[in-house]
DNA sequence: GTCTATATGAAGATAGAC
DNA sequence: GTCTATCTTCATATAGAC
């Protein structure tokens, strides 16, 4: 007899629940074409499976939505903080942070699920507020630290704005043309040389403005 | 006998012809709920005219959302190019543009065009292209001319990254965090003062990295 | 050109068998 | 829990009178 253990593990899955299997129909099918224009339907046929297993599973539609957007930010939130950051140097340092930051909202996932959250923010406005903080409150709260440290060993000097201020700063200098341009140019794709170019224009002139002579 | 010129003056006109009155509705209810989730039921009901009327001027709902973003666009360029910037001092300069762009962006109209182009790029590439052009690189482009009598006059040095690097980094700057901190709480309204901050913190990130010592 | 009325298809969601 | 079949509503688009 063969045992096999179903639903054992809800999260990654050799052999996932149907839940889990709507769950991940219906993230492709929602991040394509966004809320209003994807159909039950859509997702259902993407999913292999019947209309009525998607309702045992998922009240409704928005529901579904919900579950889908929240997975993705709870990935977003791990994929952020486990970017390596190998201390010592700021320079590295930011050059580490803003590269993969960068490359996780240039990526096609990234801009789409960006996309759709903004598309659909005045309708689920609290999962916008979700997404901002697991995403950009995210790395500006890890950059803020690095920034404390280098601050007190006069790396850098943030006075004019503040630890804080200098953080959002350097999220914005790397989000920067790349992010919107890629949002507006959705067949472009952006290559690892261009990528890494932008991570350094955006450190270079962060430095310019707050480092201090020498550590650059 | 009254005499009364109608479609006299197609743009801004005191008796809309019903073309302009449809265009005007669309605007409103697409701007607020995006392409797929306005209906043309929504559109003719707003706009007071029948659906016949509807489909006399625009073929179908694609065809009447490409108007309407168009039209946005053209209403865009010439906000941004209308920006009044008093040459001589650089800060000043960039001050008074910098304060026009986030304030075009994050006020309510901008927020709600930005959303919409975003949300559809996929579907409408060729709009989104278009509001990146009128856009973004309209107030580049305004930026890079300064900067480049600036950096002839001495004012700034731009060498590490280029005029056009220096421009974007500027726009970049200005966006920063509050474009996408609105775009992700709709509920919340910017305060003029709040604006004046956000442009001075950028304005004044610039200058720290590429002004001269004496001029900022 | 403009209206009322309607054709036609597809959407979200449910019923009932297994 | 899962499927097939279906209900109801509403969407885009058109026909035909004025």
């Amino acid at each position: 007899m063969e045992t096999r253990i179903e639903n054992a593990a809800p999260e990654p899955c050799a052999t996932p629940s149907k839940a889990e299997t709507v769950l991940q129909a219906a993230s492709r099918v929602f991040l394509t074409h966004g809320f209003s224009a994807s159909t039950t339907d859509m997702i259902q046929r993407e999913a292999n499976v019947s209309k009525s297993t998607l309702y045992a599973h998922y009240p409704n539609k928005e529901a579904l939505f919900t579950a889908v957007i929240e997975a993705r930010c709870a990935l977003l939130a791990v994929q952020l903080d486990d970017i390596p950051v190998a201390p010592g140097n700021l320079r590295q340092t930011l050059r580490a942070l803003g590269r993969a930051y960068l490359e996780a909202i240039v990526a096609p996932e990234g801009l789409a699920l960006f996309r759709v959250v903004v598309a659909e923010s005045p309708r689920f406005p609290q999962l916008s507020r979700s997404f901002y903080r697991v995403g950009p409150s995210r790395v500006t709260a890890r950059a803020s630290e690095h920034l404390a440290r280098a601050a007190a060993a006069g790396e850098v000097d943030v006075t004019s704005i503040g630890v804080e201020g200098a953080a959002q700063v350097f999220t914005g200098l790397i989000r920067g043309e790349p992010h919107l341009h890629y949002l507006m140019h959705p067949d472009a794709r952006p290559s690892e040389e261009q990528v890494e170019r932008w991570v350094e224009q955006a450190v270079t002139t962060f430095l310019l403005a707050f480092g201090r002579a020498g550590k650059g």
